[in-house]
RNA sequence: GGCGGCAUAGCCAAGUGGCUAAGGCAGUGGUCUGCAAAACCAUUAUUCCCCAGUUCGACUCUGGGUGCCGCCUCCA
């Protein structure tokens, strides 16, 4: 079995080749840091987050870089609004990234190369596509010529001809060809400058990242990723720069994902409609986010609502629900007595870990992934349910074996780690700090209600109940006694 | 205007040229209970936006239409 991933470049789904045998070489866009991240970034590291950590349980080892923008137009603005140094701004909010993703519990990618660290390999690059006569300066800025590059647009569906006439393209008389795009600015007083042969100045957007892969990765690499607000211009734009310079192919397999919408619009600053991740987490626990996220494919668009991620909280519940139930199971079985499990049941046990394998090669499909995992808690659940008070050995050894195999593949999404019980303990606490009611008061009740009980007051009886059940506190009325828990 | 994507049950969301169209949430019935709750079981799309075509057979392929979204300016 291979991995087969959709390929923006193509536009179809392509078994998985490899440059290195069982290497693959990944460079993800990263932010322009100049505010604090939103749900759509959220998505977008989560995503390659999964990808990697997919791709490297299937045995791939995985040099994966994403870079940060950290030299650029809205950095020098907002640095100039608040009275700080773009220096000051990018450091603030790279810090403000790397919580966010320590939150998110997003893996650390094994390389985040800055732009403004890299200006020497910038400036290089710029030569070289001077001197190959597919960059121009003027003024102290250089453009590049994108009518020298023959596969301009080929990534995006487009050609020059179409461009221009959408026309939408401001005019500078500096350029050749309107479609042509920066690669060194000029810069004016008081901006961050850096010296070049065409005078002090800075980088312009894209040529950053076709520096840093070529530096990390080399030439050639396996995997570039991003969304896929980012195919036109900068994925272009990238090519552009990447193979005028090296003559030879960029990148082998282009990754984009779709965008966070909300109200079907797609959630971004200038429309305003966007949660920052910090907001977010402060409703939602992490885990909730990555369920809400993986239960779409990476590439369709992600409405958020609330009642979605309520869904996806409720979902989570069931799942660790179902963990806890596997570690109140007896340690001791029946070594004698017969095997309680039905042929089908057993199977989805067994099939487990092929199935997401088979929905996660098929292009990262974490959806239909989740959906195993579900189908197979169902039929734990009906099994512990089901159990004979003596239960068999075998069935409690195929049960605990189901457990560490969810387990193991949750972690794949960044799911299901943390321990269960105290998962629900601490749900239930937080819950119940929340209400106006001590243990003590609930245990009261209860007394109360049981005596209302034996008297056969029904009526006094349910009345406690539900006065109880609307603060959310459920009972339970076993043999042994009457429990309480809180509804979560 | 150019290019691209999407349309599947109340909601979210997978999927396939032909076995029962995953899964989650919500709902309904049942087991349990004095009644409940929880849990579990069962059940909820004869049908996949509309029309035409290809085919023995299409929700899946082709063409047309409608609606929604995205990119073409900064954007994950």
């Amino acid at each position: 079995m291979t991995i087969s991933i959709y390929n923006t470049k193509t536009g179809k789904k392509e078994p998985l080749s490899t440059i290195k045998e069982k290497h693959i070489n990944l460079y993800v866009c990263g932010i322009t840091v100049y505010d604090y991240c939103h749900l759509g970034h959220a998505r977008s590291t989560l995503v390659f987050d999964m990808i990697v950590r997919y791709l490297r349980y299937r045995g791939n080892t995985v040099t994966f870089i994403r870079n940060f923008t950290d030299i650029d137009d809205k950095i020098i603005k907002r640095a100039a609004e608040q009275g700080t140094t773009t220096e000051e701004l990018s450091n603030r909010f790279i810090e403000a990234f790397h919580e966010d993703m320590a939150s998110l519990g997003n893996l650390k990618p094994d390389l985040e190369p800055k732009a403004t660290e890299h200006i020497p390999e910038i400036v290089d690059l710029i030569q070289t596509l001077i001197d190959r006569g597919l960059a121009y300066e003027q003024d102290g800025d250089v453009y590049y010529r994108v009518e020298r590059f023959a596969n301009y647009g080929a990534l995006s569906g487009r050609n020059l001809a179409d461009m221009m006439a959408g026309a939408r393209i401001a005019v500078s008389d500096k350029k050749e060809n309107p479609m042509d795009f920066v690669l060194w600015k000029s810069s004016k007083p008081g901006e961050p400058t850096w010296d070049s042969p065409w005078g002090a100045g800075r980088p312009g957007w894209h040529i950053e990242c076709s520096a840093m892969s070529k530096k990390y990765l080399g030439d050639t690499f396996d995997i570039h990723g991003g969304g896929k607000d980012l195919i036109f211009p900068h994925h272009e734009n990238e090519i552009a720069q990447s193979e005028g310079a090296s003559g030879k192919p960029f990148v082998n397999t282009w990754i984009h994902h779709g965008f966070v919408t909300i109200k079907d619009e797609k959630m971004s600053k200038s429309l305003g409609n966007f949660l920052t991740i910090r907001e977010l987490l402060e409703q939602y626990p992490a885990e909730v986010l990555r369920l809400f996220v993986f239960s779409a494919h990476y590439r369709t668009p992600l409405d958020f609502t609330d009642q979605a991620m309520q869904d996806a909280e409720t979902g989570l519940d069931r799942l660790y629900g179902c963990l806890a139930t596997l570690t109140r199971l007896p340690r001791q079985g029946d070594a004698d007595a017969a095997d309680t499990v039905g042929k089908k049941d057993r199977q989805k046990l067994e099939k487990l870990e092929e199935r997401f394998c088979k929905a996660m090669d098929n292009d990262f499909n974490s959806a239909q992934a989740l959906g195993h995992i579900f189908d197979t808690v169902k039929a734990v659940n009906k099994i512990a349910q089901h159990l004979p008070p003596t239960p068999s050995q075998q069935t409690l050894d195929r049960l605990r074996q189901a457990g560490a195999t969810l387990k193991q593949l949750g972690d794949l999404l960044g799911i299901l780690q943390q321990d269960p019980v105290a998962y629900l303990t601490a749900k239930q606490e937080k819950i119940l700090s929340a209400i106006d009611l001590s243990p003590q008061q609930i245990e009261a009740l209860i007394a109360e209600r049981n005596k209302a009980r034996d008297e056969k007051d029904w009526t006094r009886a349910d009345e406690i109940r539900d006065r109880l059940l609307s603060r959310n506190i459920e009972i339970k009325d076993a043999a042994g006694g009457t429990t309480w828990q809180v509804k979560i």
